[in-house]
DNA sequence: CGAAAATTTCAACAACTGTTGAAAAACACT
DNA sequence: AGTGTTTTTCAACAGTTGTTGAAATTTTCG
């Protein structure tokens, strides 16, 4: 269905982090090995030690490849926002929509595997061994840009409510993102997890609201 | 600190469930080998097999054996809170938090280890391998009675509306229970991660405004 | 007790793991 | 063409993996 011509003009290097993104995302870091990355990548065994080193190496390698690109698109879409509304400060469904909407516009973008590293974020923020530092490392200065947003929609929470709210919206993100599709078994066909307009359509005024209500200061 | 005796007195095959619980809670199904099992529960590689079977079995065996008292649990606090708002139905507040306050309970319990079960409901949520069928089979049935009596407090909503919002319940929830110590890092200590009172106290109101706002049908 | 059954240990298996060093090929550049 | 560099392949390593069959031990129960 997908073009397969590109693939061929990819360096061997970037087939090598194209098929750890996705089986990864899928398997976990010890659920594959690197022979299996290698036969997906159609390429030797010994070369993805040459280029990345050791597996840690080559796992936190994939990670770190689309990272600048998401955190890019995340805060252009927030201070777009933060403009739009100025000299207001952004509402808080617009920073809750800068968070997610760029992670919709990705996955839709079928021709590039962004689905796959969004569902290896998920994977590594549940993580308890991998979600200590590596999550932090690369996303926790983007994410206190957007609670510090938050902040000035809700003067009046206070820091640690912010911090649990975005727990809540992170949480429900992740479980968006490890495409299970729990939800679609659950609700008997009803929900379709890859329909992702209507999750965000969804997701967003529901945190919205319990931000409000959590947040509003007694 | 927690009593010593108690662990004496199990069988072998409880101290390997025991043992088997909390390292694929800590480190994943393929993280984990049964030599790690078998060592941290002071016991033989090949008791494991002789008790459990195949290494898969043993997973399932793991998850399987707290989740008829965690649903029990749960089901008693479904129905003491519809019995006390009866003949009105339960608040959306009430049911949310008959599903989340057993989990609390239990995790406070610390002369057992709960909280490596509910760990490791977190990791196979979030799994696409492992989510796709145990988390159904094992809970499907308790989270419809949920869904249903949501559906009662919230007589206006949608069945696609309900299941998203629990969607959105569930993953907050596991990330909760995952327990990677990330929200006390982002938040440079302010958010402590084991005050499960707080959290809880805090997700039920948050959670209750999300699915009144979304599903209050126009 | 004593036989039958269940439990536990021991040793070993074939297959697979990440990683490496040296040889080979492809490339860049004068 | 001929150098030096980078990339790729090949073969193999030492260690680990899940699993099993047979022996040894403990438990069960008449």
């Amino acid at each position: 269905m997908t073009a397969v011509a590109p693939a061929a003009q990819q360096s061997k290097s970037d087939r090598i982090l194209d098929a750890a993104e996705a089986l990864f995302a899928a398997k976990g870091f010890d659920g594959v090995t690197l022979r299996e990355i290698a036969s997906a990548a159609r390429v030797d065994v010994a070369l993805a030690s040459y280029h990345f080193g050791k597996k840690d190496d080559l796992f936190v390698a994939v990670f770190g490849r689309r990272a600048k690109e998401l955190n890019a698109r995340r805060l252009e879409a927030l201070a777009k926002a933060e403009a739009d509304a100025s000299p207001e400060p952004a509402s808080v469904e617009a920073v809750i929509g800068a968070f997610l909407r760029p992670l919709e516009i990705a996955q839709r973008e079928s021709d590039d595997n962004w689905h796959h590293y969004l569902a290896l974020i998920a994977y590594v923020n549940n993580s308890p061994y991998w979600g200590q530092r590596l999550m932090s490392d690369t996303f926790d200065g983007l994410v206190s840009r957007f609670i510090e947003a938050l902040g000035r929609a809700l003067p009046n929470a206070s820091p640690d409510q912010l911090y649990w709210c975005y727990h809540n919206l992170s949480g429900a993100l992740t479980l968006t993102l490890a495409r299970t599709g729990r939800i679609d078994r659950l609700s008997g066909g009803i929900c379709r997890s890859d329909d992702y307009k209507s999750v965000y359509d969804n997701m967003i005024p529901f945190m919205a609201a319990g931000f409000h209500a959590t947040c509003s200061g007694q």
